[in-house]
DNA sequence: CTGGATCCCAATGGATACTG
DNA sequence: CAGTATCCATTGGGATCCAG
């Protein structure tokens, strides 16, 4: 989110140096918006348990062990609000909620499942990496 | 990174639930660091300007406009540990130093490349359900 | 030029208690 | 059951100054 700027931004265009090689300006702002969905601490372990089918408010909480209600709640209006995960509620008493992957949901689960593939296939390698960055300083 | 607990936790174990119906608890842990990595405010921006060759330290700085030294320094020691980011100084005055994607950053650059593929292909969708969420409360 | 060390504020997020 | 509201510790990250 952020997306605020210094003021102090003097008249002079200064030459902002330009987007980052790669990306333009707001194809950047946007990437990374989705990238603090997804790099969010509990979005995709949602996502992933909602990967097949809906699941309760409570089941959630019980299948993600560290997450607080709080949590749980805000990271689900995210998801929803980006259209990832729709909800619905019955009138029933007790009150039952159950949330589920939309088709859009669904489409970035396959694409995440790519990151958790190359995280898996390369773990071995980066733990390598690590001990000899640790131990060589 | 965090790694306290509670101290609070009565002797029960009371039975964590368990993984992420998805993934196993350790799986899960890798892969939250993975993503902790990647969804890292500065690193993808960091990956993506690596692309296309080494590049300077100032020159990173430059083409990345609202990073700190700070956090300049601190991401890319970061990727460095993780082995996703080479660095070659040069021993001459005024020093230099180059930093370069290794081919496991190459590698995870792919990867990443498809998540902004997807944001791409699903921006003006988002946007939309972004409003009508907002709208309708 | 390339960072390291500090200071400090704002946001993140857990714990807890309360409500419909 | 499914949240909401509040409080508070931890952390992220910018600014600034210093050093090789």
């Amino acid at each position: 989110m952020v997306g605020r700027q210094p003021s102090n931004s003097r008249a002079s265009v200064r030459r902002v140096p330009g987007p980052c090689a790669r990306w333009g300006d707001d194809d950047a702002a946007f990437i990374r918006e989705i990238l603090d969905l997804v790099g969010d601490k509990w979005s995709v372990l949602i996502i992933g348990t909602l990967a097949d089918g809906p699941v309760r408010y409570s089941d959630l909480a019980a299948a993600i062990p560290g997450v607080s209600q709080r949590m749980l709640t805000l990271t689900l209006k995210q998801l929803q609000r980006h259209g990832l995960v729709g909800r619905r509620a019955f009138a029933e008493v007790p009150p039952r909620v159950e949330y589920r992957l939309t088709p859009l949901g669904d489409s970035l689960l396959s694409t995440v499942l790519a990151l958790a593939d190359w995280s898996a296939d390369h773990h071995a390698e980066i733990r390598g990496n690590q001990r000899a960055y640790d131990g060589a300083g």
